[in-house]
Order: C-alpha cells, then structure tokens, then sequence
DNA sequence: CCTTCATGTTTACAAACGTAATCGATCCAC
DNA sequence: GTGGATCGATTACGTTTGTAAACATGAAGG
C-alpha cells in the first residue's frame, strides 16, 4: 500500500514562513499583491517573489486557494497555533531530547527569562495545575 | 572595508547538527572514525559522509581540529549550552515575537507538559526567584 | 619495495531554498 | 479592438544541504 494522498505534514522554510505570518496577521483571504504590501514592511522582496513562495506553500499544501475573478484569495490550511506548537516541539526534540521542562530550564537559566516573565510563568502555571 | 575574518555564527544545518552532538557527548577530542562509529546508532551514514559534515563544520568554525599522527582529532569551538541558547532564541525570535514566556505559555497550555513538568518547573521558578 | 588500509581532500549530484525574470492570458481604458 | 497593466505559471540560476564516491597520500606489514 503505503501513503499514497499524503500526511506529511511538508518542512516549510524561513522565507515561506514570513508569507505564512503575513497571511495569519491579515487574517481574511489575501491576494498576492496584499501579502507582497504586507511583508514589504520587512523583507526586501519583489512581487515574483512573493508569488513564488505563495505556489510553493500551495504545493506543500500549506495555504489554500480560492478563485477571485482572474486572481486567486489565500488562506492559510493550518493553524498557526498548530504551526508554532509543531515548531516548538521540532525544537524540544531536537536539542532538549524531547523534555519540554528542559527548555524551559534553559531559558531561564541563561537569563532568557526576566524576573517578569518568571512570574508570569508561575502564576500562569499556577492556573494550569488545578 | 567590511569584515574581513569573520565574526557571524554560521548556521548549523539538522546534518551537521548530529555530529556536534556526537562531538559534545564524547566529550573528548575524537576521530573521524571515532563519530562515525558514534552516530551509527541513530543515522545511516556511510563515513565519507561523516567526513564531508566533519569538514564543513571546520570551514563553518564550529569544530577545530588537532592533527594527531596522520589524521585530526575534532574539538566543538562552540559549547553545548551557546547553540542550544542561541538555537532556542531564535525560534523564539521567530515565532513568539522574542518573549520566551509566550513559549512556555504555550508549551503549557497546548498540553506539551505533563503535570509532573509542570511541578518541575514550578520548583525551578521559586528557587530562580529568590 | 610493494600492497593494503586508513585518512583527509576533491568532486559529484539531486533536492530544497532564496530570489527573481519571463511568458501567456486576461482585463481595462481609450 | 488595441495597448498596457495585472495575474498566475513556467523557467532560471546560484547556494546550501544531504549523501556519497573518487582520489591522493602516507603508514604499516610482509
């Protein structure tokens, strides 16, 4: 057998994932020349650029399409929450073997983590334990 | 002018990244053969593989290396704790805006924490706090 | 000495990525 | 209806990455 109509959820790069914010920001369908305004606030690009990175994430089936007269509307297919949690726990696994807990050990031992953030934390967790 | 001999941590590929870590764990200068042996474990390289993320490492100055005999021996230049900080603060940089308690926010809330992580962490907090 | 083995260096090659120009079709304004 | 603007699609091209084979060289054993 083995999978023939996908799962996998495909990579996406640090380019495409500038276009991916930009679409969950802007959170109604966009088209091209939105998305291309939008991110000319940070990146540099040109429009083909931006219409590249938009067919590449079509493909890996990141974003969907909608037709709009001669023009296609995109929306992101997955959450972003989904998104961040998959990265954070790509990240987990790899440098952190996997343990959450760790990461946040590190964190706060370097410092990361002001006096702020570490209250914030505890009272946050403080809901979340009971 | 421009810099010249460089300053800008060459980013680390997933590849490359399996034999930093064989490096920091072994944690003595070791061979090419030696982290071959290593990281046989997990991945299915062939030597000469090893050796081409060996020496890309050493032009990327990740790792130096001390000629022993007719061969080198591999040393990290950088420590464990730098890349896993400066790996962390980017994703964190990325996708949470630079605010590290937005991640363990939402490590938190999207359950990637059991609740014996949670008292881990609680305990951790309350000593960093004082 | 000559063969063999170990070792670093060079070269290879496909896929992914960053960045874009060009092409073909369509729509709008004259 | 014609020429320019606008779109998506196709093609391009250099770099990085994953994965390795080929090559040169020196050590070691017989």
């Amino acid at each position: 057998m083995a999978r023939k109509s996908d799962d996998s959820p495909e990579r996406i790069s640090d380019a495409e994932h500038a276009i991916m914010e930009a679409l969950w920001d802007h959170d109604a369908p966009a088209s091209a020349q939105d998305i291309f305004d939008y991110v000319a606030a940070t990146r540099d690009w040109s429009l083909a650029t931006v219409k590249t990175l938009l067919s590449r994430l079509v493909t890996k089936q990141a974003i969907a399409t909608q037709p709009d007269g001669r023009r296609f509307l995109y929306t992101p297919s997955i959450a972003r929450s989904d998104y961040v949690g998959g990265e954070s726990r790509r990240l987990v696994n790899k440098l952190f073997g996997g343990r959450a807990a760790s990461l946040v050990a590190h964190l706060a031992e370097s410092e990361a983590l002001s006096m702020d953030d570490l209250t914030e934390i505890e009272a946050l967790l403080k809901e979340l334990k009971q």
